[in-house]
DNA sequence: GTCTACGCCTAGGCTTTCTAGGTATGAGCC
DNA sequence: GGCTCATACCTAGAAAGCCTAGGCGTAGAC
């Protein structure tokens, strides 16, 4: 339903949920799920990697943990994670604002720029 | 600026575009650029390919026009371009909305999912 | 004669996400 | 004992989309 739009957004959405506090990589899945009211539904092909990738740019730090007999990894933001989440939410106002204001345009047409069309 | 979060969204913007009338190519990089207020400057490498892209799966046709001696090839929504259009526009609705509520919800922690971490 | 704006195009690479698998524990059920 | 489900981690490879970096050509200004 919405595989397409996630690109680039991720990240931001992963920063977003770890303002909140420290989580796991499942427990994340759950989160964003929650809080989306269930538009979020994302494998963990795509959650983990993520965080993988969100650790080695330094956004993110994780530690082991023990809960019920199963381990987990949890990830905390860093300083720089913080930052950059922050910066993703104003990014993302942009750009939302930006395509609200491409959908409303009604035209904006000057009506004379197509030509005449030969074939 | 905003390269990365275009993804799965270019389409729906020219299709938005398009709506208001045909148009050409360069013309409505133009028109992304202005109606978005300058956010969206895109380059011709990305929206050509995507023209030709809905063209193939038949959401608009193209014809050539001659404009002082230029060629142009104008670009139409089909029919089941304005539906693609408008369902785009839903779907972003749906998507935007769903992010909105992820960056709002400040938490919703239970706190204790982390556990202790040991290392 | 050169530069800029207009106007089209494509090949290749990069990044990101998903698909589709794999491993392992604990709890409930028969 | 076995089965299944929820929890919890991981990866390789494919698929897709956009950008970079080029190419071609006309018209008009300087």
């Amino acid at each position: 339903m919405s595989q397409e739009m996630m690109r680039g957004h991720l990240d931001g959405l992963v920063l977003a949920v770890l303002i909140g506090g420290p989580a796991h990589g499942y427990g994340l899945i759950e989160a964003l799920r929650d809080r989306s009211g269930g538009f979020f539904d994302l494998p963990e092909g795509s959650v983990y990697p993520a965080l993988h990738r969100l650790e080695r740019s330094g956004l993110v730090a994780s530690g082991w943990s023990e809960v019920g007999g199963r381990r987990r990894r949890v990830y905390t933001l860093t300083a720089s994670g913080r930052r950059a989440a922050e910066q993703r939410q104003s990014e993302w106002r942009s750009f939302s604002a930006a395509v609200e204001r491409v959908f409303a345009n009604p035209g904006s047409g000057q009506g004379g720029t197509a030509g005449a069309v030969t074939s």
